[in-house]
DNA sequence: CACCGCATGCAT
DNA sequence: TGCATGCGGTGA
C-alpha cells in the first residue's frame, strides 16, 4: 500500500527502566488529526496486548504502510499538555537522570491530569447457558448476578497475581457472557487534611459502647483536644487509621476534611506598582546589569550575591516587570519553606492575577488550574518551587532562583534533577538569564561566578539601615566545667529573661525533634535501635514512646536492651521536646511555641503557627530547621542556637556548606526591625572555624576555606560526583549487587575508551545501613558528568536489571546529589 | 497426548 | 512488569 502514513513514536506508561523506550505505532486515519506530540494515547503493548496509556513523543510520515507496527487504539487527551520545549525537557530529564521517558512527562504534567487506567467486568446481560460452564466460571457467574456494587466486582475479580481466576473470567468473556469495559480515571479531587473529633452523639451521650483500650485513648485524646488530623491522632496515640476507621463506624468519632489552604494566592496585600519601588544604588547597578544580559537574549547566568536585608526582592521584583514589558514571561522559583502567603500576597498586590502559583501543597484541582492558566498564557509570572521549572510558559525571559544553594532544589526521588541544571537548559532555550540569589551561594555556583562562567553581582549592605546581628559563640564544655548542666547557657538565659521583660520575642534552634534522642545500653554500649531501620530510637516523652524518625516504628517503653537484657539504660541527646521542658521550667510564665515536623503535620497549621507568633501570642519559638529561614518577624531580638554540632559532621561533603548556611540564616532572623537583634551559638566546638565564620557572617573567607577543601579532596566544583545506591531486604544480596556493579564499570572503563576521569568510592554501607528494613549500599564515582560517563551508567543499569540474581535489590544513579545519610 | 507448573525472554 | 512460549514432568 502507498500513500502518506503516519507514525507515532510512543513512550509507554509502564514500561521499567530496562525496556523504556520510544515504540513505533501506526495512526489510523480517523485519529491522524488527533495524535500530535504531547498527547497521550492508549495503545496495545507486549505481548499479551494490554492496553495502555503512552504519550506521543514525536509523528512522522511514511509512504509505505508497515503492518508489522500495531495501531495505536485511542486519544486520551483532547489537546497537548506538553509545550515543545518541555518535550525537550522531557528527553533531557530522561539522558541525565536515568528515569523513564514516562516518570519525566509525570513530572513536568501535574498529576491532576493524569489518568489512571483500569478494566471493570460485567455481565452481559443475555441468556447464559450454564451447562457449557464449569465450575468456576459457574461460581464467577453467580457472584456477578449478586454483586451490588462494581466495586465489590473489582475486588473480587482482581485477577492479577491469580492465574486460575484470570483463566475463568477469559473464558467467560471468549463466551460472549461477560464483559471487559475501559475506564480511565482522571485524578482531579482536592488534596484535604483528614480530620476527625468526636461526634454529637457520642458527646450527648446517645452512643454507648464499650471501648478497646486503643479506641479509649483516641477518645480521651479528641476529648481533651476537640479535634485533631488523623495524622496527629495516629502520632500521639500509636494508632494506625483502621481504629479511627472503626471508632467512626461505631458513629463515636466523626471523620471529615479540612481544606489545606484556602486560596492558591494567599491574601490580597494592598494594590502596589512595581514602579513605585525604588532602587538604591547597589540595587539599580545590579538591575541595569542584569537587564543588559536579558536584552542580550543570549542564554547567561547570573548570581546575586548579597547580605540578608540586602533588598534582593526589590530587584526581582523590577526584573520581573521589565520582563513582562519587553512581553516575555518569568519564573521564580523560592525554596519550599519560603513560600509563605504573605510572600505570595506581596506579588499578587503587585502583578495581580498574571501571576501562577505551582507548589506541591496545593490541592490537585488548584495545581490544574494554574497549569492551564500558564498553558493558555493568562499567568504570565509563574511562582513556586522546584517542580514550577516546569511550568509551560513560553519565551522566558528570566529564571530566578532565590536561595539558589537550598537543597530543597535538588530532587531525591526518581526524577532525580537539580531545579538549576533544568533552569539552565531552559535558558539554552529560551535565550533567557538564570538568576541564582543568595547570601549564603552554593559552593558551586559561587565558584562559577568567581571564573566568569556566571556574572556576579553584589549587594554588599543591608537595605535598612539596622545592622547585622551580633552573634556569640557559647563554649558548652566551659559552661559544664562551671556546673550549668543545663541545656541553656547562663548568657542565653540571661537574655531570654531581658527579651521576656521588654516583651519582645526569641526564637531557638535545635535541629533534633523529640525528647532524648537516643537510649544507651551501658552493658553492650550500644545505643538501643529500631528494629527496621537500625537507628536509634527517640524518646518522645508527649506520647510517651520510642520512635524510629525514618519508618515511624513506636516502642511503648522500653525496661531492657534488646540485645543483651542489660536493664542499665541511659538516656542521652537532646531534642526539641526536652528543651521545651527545660523553657518551662526556667521560664514559667513564658508562652512557648514548638514548631517540629511532630507539631506541624499539615502545612496548614504550620502557617496559623507563626501567624499566631507574628502576631505576639507566643514569646519563645522554638523549632527545628524549619523554623531558620526565610521569615521575617520584627519583635525578635534574640536567636539562640541550642546545638547544630552535629549537623557539621554528618559524612557529607556538603555539611559546612548546609551548616554556615542555616546558622547565617537563623542569625539573621534576629533584629529585622528597629530594635537591634542578638545570636548565640551553643556548641563544643567553639574553636571551630565554620561556625566562627558563620557567627561573623563571613562568606567570603568561608568560601575560601571550603573551597579549598573541596580542590583537595576532589569534590565538586572540582568534578561531578554520582551516587549509585543500593537497597535490598538481604545483606548479601546488596553486597553482592554492589559489587557486580563495580566490576561492570571496570569492565565497561577497560573495553571502552572513556573520555571521563573516574574514581570509585566503595562499595559500602550508608550511613544509615538499613532503613525499613532494606539494607543499603552505596558506591560513590568522582567523575566528570559527560555524555560518555552517562552511557556508561546507562549501559550498567541496563545491564543490572537485566540480571535475574538481583531481582530484589533496588538500584537508583544520582548525578550531584547527597552522599550523606 | 493432554495437562500442569515453572523458567525464560521479549515488549513497536 | 506481565505475559506467551516452550520445556520437562506427571498421569491416563
Amino acid at each position: 500500500m502507498r500513500g502518506v502514513f503516519i507514525v507515532a513514536k510512543v513512550a509507554i506508561s509502564r514500561a521499567s527502566y530496562s525496556f523504556d523506550a520510544l515504540y513505533s505505532y501506526s495512526v489510523p486515519e480517523e485519529l491522524a488529526q488527533k495524535v500530535k506530540s504531547g498527547v497521550r494515547v492508549l495503545v496495545p503493548f507486549g505481548r499479551g496486548n494490554r492496553k495502555a496509556v503512552g504519550f506521543v513523543a514525536r509523528t512522522y510520515t511514511e509512504a509505505e504502510y508497515n503492518d508489522k507496527l500495531k495501531p495505536v487504539i485511542s486519544v486520551v487527551d483532547g489537546e497537548s499538555l506538553v509545550t515543545e520545549e518541555m518535550m525537550r525537557i522531557i528527553m533531557w530529564l530522561k539522558e541525565n537522570t536515568f528515569c523513564t521517558y514516562y516518570d519525566a512527562y509525570k513530572s513536568v504534567v501535574p498529576t491532576g491530569f493524569s489518568y489512571t487506567f483500569s478494566q471493570h467486568y460485567s455481565l452481559v446481560n443475555t441468556y447464559i447457558d450454564e451447562d457449557t460452564l464449569n465450575e468456576d466460571e459457574k461460581n464467577v457467574v453467580d457472584f456477578l448476578r449478586c454483586a451490588k456494587s462494581q466495586r465489590e466486582i473489582d475486588s473480587f475479580l482482581d485477577v492479577h497475581n491469580d492465574a486460575r481466576k484470570k483463566k475463568t473470567v477469559d473464558s467467560l468473556v471468549d463466551k460472549g457472557y461477560v464483559e471487559i469495559s475501559d475506564a480511565l480515571k482522571r485524578k482531579v479531587g482536592d488534596e484535604n487534611v483528614s480530620m476527625v473529633r468526636l461526634s454529637d452523639e457520642y458527646v450527648s451521650g446517645e452512643i454507648q459502647t464499650t471501648l478497646t483500650p486503643k479506641q479509649t485513648l483516641v477518645v480521651k485524646l479528641l476529648e481533651e483536644g476537640g479535634c485533631a488530623s488523623v495524622k496527629e491522632v495516629c502520632y500521639m496515640t500509636n494508632c494506625t487509621s483502621s481504629i479511627l476507621k472503626r471508632l467512626a463506624d461505631k458513629k463515636v468519632i466523626v471523620q471529615y476534611k479540612y481544606e489545606v489552604m484556602r486560596d492558591a494566592i494567599g491574601e490580597l496585600g494592598e494594590r502596589q506598582d512595581p514602579d513605585d519601588i525604588i532602587l538604591n544604588d547597589e540595587q539599580s547597578a545590579a538591575y541595569e546589569g542584569i537587564m543588559r544580559l536579558i536584552k542580550a537574549e543570549k542564554p547567561a547566568g547570573a548570581l546575586l550575591y548579597g547580605v540578608t536585608g540586602s533588598g534582593k526582592t526589590s530587584v526581582f521584583i523590577k526584573l520581573i516587570k521589565s520582563v513582562m514589558d519587553m512581553g516575555k514571561t518569568a519564573v521564580m522559583l523560592v525554596p519550599e519553606i519560603s513560600l509563605t502567603p504573605q510572600m505570595l500576597g506581596k506579588f499578587k498586590s503587585l502583578f495581580g492575577d498574571k501571576i501562577a502559583v505551582m507548589h506541591s501543597s496545593l490541592s490537585l484541582g488548584q495545581r490544574t488550574d494554574e497549569f492551564k492558566r500558564v498553558m493558555r498564557g493568562e499567568a504570565r509570572i509563574v511562582i513556586g518551587t522546584r517542580s514550577a521549572i516546569f511550568a509551560p510558559v513560553t519565551n522566558v525571559g528570566i529564571i530566578i532562583m532565590d536561595e539558589e544553594g537550598e537543597p530543597s532544589y535538588k530532587s531525591d526521588s526518581t526524577p532525580r534533577y537539580h531545579a538549576r541544571d533544568v533552569a539552565i537548559q531552559r535558558c539554552g532555550y529560551n535565550n533567557c538569564v538564570l538568576l541564582m540569589a543568595s547570601a549564603t551561594p552554593s559552593l558551586e555556583s559561587f565558584y562559577y561566578a568567581q571564573k566568569g562562567r556566571y556574572h556576579l553581582f553584589e549587594l554588599k549592605n543591608r537595605y535598612s539601615k539596622s545592622p547585622l546581628p551580633a552573634v556569640e559563640i557559647v563554649d558548652m564544655q566551659e559552661e559544664a566545667a562551671e556546673g550549668n548542666d543545663s541545656l541553656l547557657s547562663r548568657v542565653m538565659c540571661d537574655k531570654l529573661t531581658e527579651v521576656l521583660a521588654k516583651k519582645e520575642q526569641a526564637i531557638l534552634l535545635l535541629n533534633r525533634r523529640g525528647y532524648t534522642t537516643y537510649i544507651t545500653c551501658m552493658d553492650c554500649r550500644q545505643p538501643v535501635a529500631c528494629p527496621n531501620c537500625n537507628i536509634p530510637l527517640t524518646y518522645h516523652k508527649k506520647n510517651d514512646r520510642y520512635m524510629c524518625h525514618y519508618c515511624g516504628y513506636t516502642m511503648d517503653n522500653i525496661e531492657r536492651c534488646p540485645q543483651c537484657g542489660s536493664q542499665r539504660l541511659k538516656s542521652s541527646g537532646v531534642g526539641t521536646q526536652r528543651v521545651e521542658d527545660e523553657l518551662e521550667r526556667l521560664f514559667p510564665q513564658a508562652r512557648l511555641l514548638r514548631m517540629d515536623a511532630d507539631t506541624t503535620s499539615s502545612r496548614y497549621s504550620y502557617e496559623e503557627n507563626f501567624k499566631a507568633f507574628e502576631k505576639g501570642e507566643y514569646d519563645i519559638m522554638l523549632g527545628t530547621q524549619m523554623i531558620a529561614k526565610g521569615l521575617n518577624f520584627p519583635n525578635v531580638t534574640m536567636v539562640g542556637v541550642i546545638s547544630l554540632d552535629k549537623a557539621l559532621f554528618t559524612g557529607d561533603f556538603r555539611s559546612y556548606e548546609r551548616t554556615f548556611s542555616l546558622l547565617t540564616q537563623v542569625a539573621g532572623r534576629s533584629g529585622r526591625g528597629d530594635k537591634p537583634g542578638v545570636a548565640y551559638i551553643q556548641t563544643f566546638v567553639p574553636d571551630h572555624y565554620v561556625l566562627n565564620l558563620a557567627a561573623e557572617q563571613n562568606y567570603d573567607e568561608f568560601y575560601k576555606e571550603e573551597i579549598a577543601l573541596r580542590k583537595s579532596l576532589t569534590y565538586p566544583p572540582f568534578c561531578d560526583i554520582c551516587v549509585i545506591g543500593f537497597s535490598a531486604p538481604l545483606e548479601s544480596k546488596v553486597i553482592g549487587a554492589s559489587r557486580w556493579v563495580t566490576q561492570l564499570i571496570k569492565e565497561y572503563i577497560s573495553q571502552h575508551r572513556v573520555n571521563f576521569p573516574l574514581r570509585a568510592l566503595g562499595p559500602a554501607p550508608c550511613t544509615f545501613e538499613m532503613i525499613n528494613n532494606r539494607y543499603r549500599y552505596r558506591l560513590i564515582l568522582k567523575t566528570r558528568n559527560t555524555a560518555d560517563f552517562r552511557e556508561m551508567i546507562k549501559h550498567v543499569l541496563g545491564e543490572f536489571y537485566k540480571n535475574k540474581d538481583y531481582q530484589t535489590v533496588r538500584i537508583y544513579a544520582d548525578i550531584n546529589g547527597d552522599i550523606g545519610l
